[in-house]
DNA sequence: CTTCTTTATATTGTCGACAAAGTTTAGCTT
DNA sequence: AAGCTAAACTTTGTCGACAATATAAAGAAG
């Protein structure tokens, strides 16, 4: 779940969390006006805590805030995902290349007994556990395994929790988890084959793919 | 200078804003802490109003904070700069990408029109104009042709003061101000051409020269 | 009755003070 | 004299109150 394992010391970071949770699973919804003694009350905290917290929130994009008027919760729109899916396949394609440069022997192997964990769960649990945890951890391993520190807070602090916020609130269980694994299963491949060119390739097709997957959801759910 | 074109509203904004020019134009020192009651009484804020434009600051990477100790000015290293132009690269190539897709004519053609300018300027003034303000400008100009808001609020609240930071405290006058407006030159062409591939392909390239330029500046400034 | 103005209300922005954590200095023990 | 302990001090974190701005409501003019 807490993917980052945030090391959590003040009063703030705390309440960021709490809030950053309670908005990307949904139960702040999209679009909802924040309101900062509300928050105060309901967090039993101080409105400077909950300021702090709704500032680092608009650095990930979670939420928009304008002078004298306040914060809103980003509202999730098909432009907004394509636009989104689009850095992402950018960014995580070049994290794939650079893990396959970067990482060290061990850290490939402790992948690929990730996914080994993973398979096994799967076919125990009839091949419909493979999904959000196993994928998140999956993707946070390779972003980690790039080394590249910019690269690592972007992706990690800046636009994960947005890609999760899409994926919870557009409910990720689906015929897709399976093929997802095997994808998964050829990245793992090319970056312990430190074959650079390809991590890429099949990172940014692995995320078009997800992208696709979702956006017919989102057209399902025509409440958008 | 001011390339966004901020709306500066509150008086977070201003001291943010203030803050981080004084930041990456080196009047404070890489490295540096930053004492919040120091600061308060230096630009007569609040605290209140300081620890929110050092949070601001920590979202674009100019300052680095470690809980109940207190905030530090980054510090530029060769690391530091390489992994910051990996990212600049990919970011920037799919920006010139999304730009030749997206940009509208008139777009493109204010841009055509601000290189004229700027070589009327270059050749009137000895062809060593062309610098800081006019490439920040073009760049500025193609990350908005993106139309990618994620991409763009990545680039320039994000990463763009960070790269300015660089250039500035290497001093960035040197002989590549005049290839540089050529490779420009061809990029805009492309753009204008609606070559996707190609307006990447010659981004990347010019990003590329742009890093290697300015670390050479940072070997011969053996100060680092 | 509608529209504009003005007043009242609620929310955000800013401030100074208190609490908690970290750092330095002084004193004690060995 | 060196090292540890404890007290004093400095700095950050949190809080409640006040000021400024925006929104909502009430009243006046047409």
């Amino acid at each position: 779940m807490d993917f980052t394992s945030e090391t959590v010391i003040t009063s703030a970071d705390k309440t960021y969390i709490q809030l950053r949770n309670d908005i990307v699973e949904g139960r702040i919804a999209a679009g909802t006006k924040l309101s900062e003694v509300e928050l105060s009350t309901n967090y039993s905290v101080s409105r400077a805590v909950i300021r702090e917290a709704i500032n680092r929130l608009m650095a990930c994009h979670l939420v928009e805030r304008k002078a004298n008027v306040g914060a809103r919760v980003v509202t999730l729109s098909p432009e907004g995902l394509e636009q989104l899916y689009q850095v992402r396949e950018s960014l995580e394609g070049m994290a794939a290349r650079l893990a396959a440069k970067n990482m060290t022997d061990t850290e490939v192997q402790n992948l690929q007994q990730l996914l080994d964990a993973h398979f096994d769960k799967q076919v125990q649990a009839g091949e419909s556990y493979y999904q959000e945890a196993g994928d998140v951890d999956f993707h946070y391993r390779i972003i980690q395994g790039s080394k590249n520190q910019h690269l690592i807070s972007v992706l990690v602090n800046g636009l994960y929790h947005l890609v999760r916020m899409y994926r919870v609130q557009l409910g990720m269980a689906g015929p897709r988890v399976t093929t997802a694994f095997d994808e998964h299963l050829h990245i793992v491949k090319a970056i312990a084959n430190r074959d650079e060119e390809l991590a890429e390739i099949l990172m940014r097709r692995h995320i078009l793919y997800s992208k696709n997957n979702i956006q017919t959801k989102l057209l399902n759910h025509s409440n958008l």
